[in-house]
RNA sequence: GGUCCGGUGGCAGAGUGGUGAUGCAGCGGACUGCAAAUCCGCGUAUGUGGGUUCGAUUCCCGCCCGGACCUCCA
């Protein structure tokens, strides 16, 4: 059983995926605008794709991923002006730190990612297409999308467009004809980062970098797309408008894959709201696997609370795997991920199902079956786990310090002086470390 | 207001038209100088009212509650 079924937003059903193209599997995620830290809702988004990728490449044998980085934006431009500095100093940091921080969840870097700056041939070529297919036009300096000129436009979204118009909270540009119209080009004062174009210096919307950048290296019809639900309208509907409308006849992407939200005490985290976790903080609070683990322990489709609570239980679960592991150190790598394992992924992507027969494998590991310990490891590979020894992932560098408190407490204990064996074990907890005794004077140490 | 999604044990979280995974926490036991870890065992759940069915947690309808989108957002 190897067949991969996903839940296509486009057609809302679960469907079996077949690729375009079997030799080279393309597949398109929306990046960060960056002009901030990433946040731990970016984060659900990468890890899950980023399984999503790990996966396809143990059904085809090559995946071609493309992620963007979105360094055009209007935020950034208004960094830079707070700052009195280029866009390129404002989106030089964001670019590092998304880096560092999706890095730490041991995600795995895209094989292309294109930045807007870069794609601005690409972007006008489009533009110019639309204008010639006659679904753009030029207005107050602008180019707009024409919505009205796309039959299928909002059928992604299942909306209609005087559905759209009606549930309108912002005012409509005087110069749109139709509310829906969105800008492909907007005019820059001198004071603003712009480029020549046809239409005079200016800079592109939000949306058609995207299609510029997903037709520049994966072509006009690819597999996958995905991003966060929210995406769904109106960035993507969008996207599809202009690809399908420039290029008449392409599908644009097949499959669409969108993750739900990520909740804070039951909120959506958003920059309007201000509550959003910013990743780089709570990497300081737990390992980045654990934060990963966290993000796979509910399906992607569904919301998923973040809570403290929940990283100290990801935590302790990550715990128990690799204590299975640890009774096997000088196991054989394995890549036979196990079916039990492989078969709730398959079936769009059911990572808790896949950790509650990691958890039945590591009861076998401990058991002493060293077969399963080598399928749990194997498992690991397809889900980003197990990036680290076991020594690591408990202790971690011991701090001398901690280690004289341990070579004490032997000596106290060979003496069976367990008076003072206590009070050193309650030092070294004091010292974040937690001791545990084995047979014959053996013991453990693990970070608390 | 329109569109859409969801409500499962103390908590987290899957699956399924026919005796409700998995984990965390809790409880009892073994082991331990005491612990920890490990092992054995235990308990508790499908929001609500109808309908379809031999049988519904699973399908359909109403209601209640929660969330998302309709605006920048992953």
């Amino acid at each position: 059983m190897t067949q991969l079924m996903l839940y296509n937003t486009r057609t809302r059903a679960k469907e079996a995926f077949t690729p375009i193209d079997p030799a080279n599997v393309r597949a398109y995620l929306c990046g960060p605008t960056v002009y901030d830290r990433a946040h731990l809702g970016n984060a659900r988004n990468v890890v899950v794709f980023d399984i999503l990728v790990r996966l396809l490449r143990r059904l085809y044998p090559r995946v071609t991923y493309v992620r963007n980085i979105t360094d055009i934006d209007d935020k950034i431009n208004t960094r830079a002006k707070e700052r009195g500095v280029s866009i390129e100093e404002v989106t030089e940091g964001p670019i590092r730190w998304y880096h560092e921080d999706m890095g730490a969840l041991y995600t795995l870097p895209p094989d292309i990612e294109p930045r807007a700056t870069a794609h601005l041939g690409e972007i006008i070529e489009m533009i110019e297409r639309l204008i010639a297919n006659g679904h753009a036009y030029e207005a107050a300096g602008h180019v707009l999308f024409s919505v009205a000129s796309d039959p299928d436009y909002g059928k992604f979204s299942g909306r209609t467009p005087d559905e759209l118009i009606a549930g309108a909270r912002v005012d409509v540009a005087p110069y749109k004809r139709d509310a829906g119209d969105f800008v492909l080009w907007k005019p820059s004062t001198p004071d603003l980062p712009g480029w020549d174009s046809p239409w005079g210096r200016g800079r592109p919307g939000w949306h058609i970098e995207c299609s510029a950048m997903s037709w520049r290296h994966l072509g006009e019809n690819f597999d996958i797309h995905g991003g966060g639900d929210d995406l769904i309208f109106p960035h993507h509907e969008n996207e599809i408008a202009q690809s399908c409308c420039a290029f008449p006849g392409s599908k644009f992407a097949n499959v669409w894959v969108h993750n739900r939200m990520l909740l804070v005490n039951g909120e959506k985290m958003s920059k309007s709201l201000g509550n959003f976790l910013v990743l780089h903080d709570v990497l300081e609070k737990a390992p980045g696997e654990a934060v990963r683990f966290l993000l796979m322990r509910s399906h992607y489709r569904s919301t998923l609370d973040f809570s403290d609570a929940g990283l100290v239980e990801a935590r302790r679960e990550l715990d128990r795997f690799y204590r299975a592991l640890e009774a096997f150190p000088d196991m054989a790598a394995s890549d036979q991920v196990p079916a039990s394992v492989l078969w709730p992924l398959l079936d769009d992507l059911n990572t808790p199902g896949a950790i509650a027969a990691l958890h039945a494998l590591a009861d076998a590991a401990l058991a002493g079956d060293a077969k399963a310990a080598a399928g749990l490891h194997a498992a690991g590979q397809v889900l980003g786990l197990f990036n680290v020894t076991s020594a690591e992932w408990f202790a971690g560098d011991v701090p001398a310090a901690v280690t004289a408190l341990v070579e004490a407490r032997i000596a106290a204990r060979a003496a069976k002086d367990f008076a003072a064996s206590d009070r050193l074990r309650d030092e070294i907890a004091a010292l974040g470390y937690a001791i545990q005794d084995g047979p014959r004077g053996a013991y453990k140490l693990r970070k608390a």
